[in-house]
DNA sequence: GAAAGCATGTGACCTGCATCACATTTATAA
DNA sequence: TTATAAATGTGATGCAGGTCACATGCTTTC
């Protein structure tokens, strides 16, 4: 499936656009590939776009003081991916993206978003809804890590994206988990 | 300053909208008064309303199977709460909220926020605006976690809310910050 | 296909924070 | 005001998970 008919699914799931209108939302995408190891947004960037994945992988991540770094989201096809705070307030980047494989994205930048959120009602319905998933989805992750150990939050992430098991290295999925990768480790083995 | 004031005010910070506009947006808002300690949404209710807090102090918390509690939100005026995973996908509530203090606050259903949305374009670029906000400190709030000790957390917090310290007690402090209580005495004693 | 570089497993040890226990101080209600 | 309950401080103890160290296995790349 291509880029396109991936975004038009996507959005015409949740909003309903005419094909004039989309040809028109779609005008304002750029398609960008990526090697994996890429790195899409760097720390200390100016952030511009978002990311919307069509194939691949990527990660977002914040890197800290001693150099240990914290996976906030995998991004599959489907999802969206960028550093919104940098993004929605003009500031440098804190957040990094980069590719955990090869990856096709649709690059779309914060002006542009806003642009067609202010011509056209449904896209800003369409990017609401969306925040709110996000919105949802992050509050539920807060939950999980003030709730429960190391040993819940491996056996959620499972349950919830079994598929990313085979794709990511345990570095990473120690890294979205907070915990060591020796822990990780202890925990399905031991 | 009355609660009609202060959801204009809260508005027109963001969006434009005439008197007749906003009369008609604030005519879907019912106000309501309850008393410190009073539950506006119990685990296990129906949710069905929003709440934008105009007077006193609200918490939305998460009770576990041990009984512990933990503080997703303290609300202050110009604040608004809920359990919006229940709200948006009209579900049973997991999330409670209820007041610390004696408080004011205007109450807005899901349907009827629908409308607002779809009938004035400005009012759905407001509400996309808040939960952008809602999301990005949600995002903070899951690195503070995962990146500090319950020393800085503690830290963070006083910079951040200096005057939730006079009127929440040391327990809800606690419950915010992920830590029990009698880790949180010792950090600022000892 | 050898060499260099990552990713992973596993032991030893240390530490931050939870838990339990109980004293003390501060609210709330009768 | 007094009685009862709730909030807070502080010691003793235990454990989950971090860190360091090193061995082994798996990829790149030249």
């Amino acid at each position: 499936m291509n880029a396109e008919t991936i975004l038009k699914d996507h959005l015409l799931k949740i909003i309903d656009l005419n094909d004039e209108q989309f040809s028109y939302v779609f005008s304002h995408f750029k398609p960008m590939s990526f090697k994996k190891g890429q790195v899409i947004i760097a720390e200390g960037d100016k952030v511009s776009c978002e990311y919307f994945v069509t194939a691949g992988c990527l990660k977002s991540f914040y890197i800290n003081d001693d150099l240990k770094m914290f996976i906030l989201q995998f991004a599959m096809p489907g999802w969206w991916a960028s550093d919104y705070n940098a993004l929605y307030n003009d500031i440098k980047a804190t957040i990094s993206v980069d590719c955990i494989t090869d990856a096709e994205v649709l690059c779309i930048s914060n002006a542009d978003r806003e642009k067609l959120c202010s011509e056209i009602h449904a896209v800003e319905h369409f990017f609401r809804w969306r925040t709110n998933k996000g919105y949802v989805a992050a509050q539920k992750r807060l939950l999980l890590f003030m709730n429960n150990d190391a040993k819940h939050r491996y056996e959620e992430l499972l349950n919830t994206y079994p598929q990313l098991y085979n794709i990511v290295s345990k570095q990473l999925i120690a890294a979205y988990l907070g915990v060591s990768r020796e822990t990780l480790s202890r925990l399905y083995h031991g």
